[in-house]
DNA sequence: TTCCAGTCAATATG
DNA sequence: CATATTGACTGGAA
């Protein structure tokens, strides 16, 4: 019982089938997300996720293991997701709201680049250029309040996409480690309590590039205990935020737990904007299959969305005010 | 209930 | 170290 699935969405997330040759499907090369904004010289063919469908997906599972959900591939041989929405349906008709910034597209492109790791990588354009954030950007001023863009209209709660699910989000597959860190991946989501793979990250250097998140941040996610506790544990705790912040900076803090901010893997980060590009909003059922298949927690799955979508438009207007033209240039034409 | 704007703070990068 | 990036949290609004 398979709800039409999104073929563009398993289309869409070709390309990283390289990865594993062992697993070396025939991909959709039709159209892999991301060449448009592609660094030259890095096709991120490379280094996509593959989300197939009916693609063996054990990858995921091995490399991030869930928590306590069970990845089950949607597809072939694999059991069918556990509590899970067999029948996703909510994903958007491919290229339905397709409210990107003509810059977004830089984003895709970072997300999708090479592994830094080792190989020559390419200085990942800054993709929300200006990336505002909270600390308030030396250079930018406060982003005024943001009045949607008449050309992103924001159709709230546009009732959900009436799309399909991409099966898709189930083969996704972690680049092979070039640095030889097999399953990085699984740092993203260090079980509750893997504190084994705090050694890992001490040891490794600092800097790594996105294919090294995962490890990078281990370290500090093991010390809180894993990253398990990311979101449930810590709302509001760690969280300084709004109105929050007149709290004691050191009160709730708990001693030693610092909180430690969840990076994405390569292969989750490129899968999410992926999906992303394809529908800025999933459904409740399609985070949620896109959370069990990454390994990622609901919450975090529907932040990054909501993340993707504001700071895509905001990039957009940011271009926009700069006086470029919308087609601007991926990277960031100021700073 | 979900989404968004505003923010914070951990990370990444130069 | 300074700055940029970005995942997450909060309160409020729809």
């Amino acid at each position: 019982a398979r709800p039409a699935m999104v073929p563009s969405m398993a289309s869409l997330l070709d390309g990283a089938a390289e990865y594993r040759p062992e697993l070396s499907i025939p991909l959709h090369h039709a159209m892999s997300v991301p060449c448009e904004a592609s660094p030259p010289g890095m096709g991120m063919s490379g280094t996509y996720t593959t989300l197939t469908p009916l693609q063996p997906l054990p990858p995921i599972s091995a490399e991030v293991p869930p928590v306590g959900q069970s990845l089950s591939p949607l597809g072939n041989g694999l059991g069918p997701l556990p509590g899970a929405q067999q029948g996703l349906h909510g994903y958007g008709p491919p290229g339905h709201d397709k409210m990107l910034s003509p810059n977004f597209e830089a984003m895709l492109a970072r997300a999708e680049q090479p592994l830094p790791r080792g190989l020559a990588t390419p200085p990942a354009p800054p993709l929300f250029c200006g990336g505002r954030g909270g600390q308030r950007p030396p250079h930018r001023p406060p982003l005024p309040p943001l009045h949607r863009p008449p050309a992103a209209p924001t159709p709230r709660r546009s009732g959900a996409h009436p799309g399909e699910l991409p099966r898709a989000v189930r083969a996704v597959r972690e680049p092979p480690q070039r640095g030889g860190c097999p399953g990085v991946a699984a740092a993203a989501r260090p079980p509750v309590g893997s504190a084994g793979r705090a050694g890992l990250a001490a040891a490794s250097p600092p800097r790594c590039g996105y294919g090294d998140t995962a490890l990078t941040r281990v370290g500090r996610t093991a010390a809180r205990g894993g990253a398990g506790a990311r979101g449930s544990a810590l709302t509001g705790e760690m969280r300084g935020s709004c109105k929050r912040k007149e709290q004691e900076p050191s009160k709730e803090r708990n001693n030693s737990q610092k909180k430690s901010r969840l990076v994405f893997t390569d292969l989750q980060r490129r899968t999410l904007f992926a999906i992303f590009k394809e529908n800025k909003r999933p459904s409740k059922e399609m985070q949620m299959t896109i959370s069990q298949q990454l390994g990622l927690e609901l919450n975090t799955v529907s932040n990054f969305f909501m993340n993707a979508r504001r700071r895509s438009l905001e990039k957009w207007q940011d271009d926009l005010s700069s006086g470029g033209s919308s087609s601007a240039p991926s990277t960031c034409p100021k700073a």
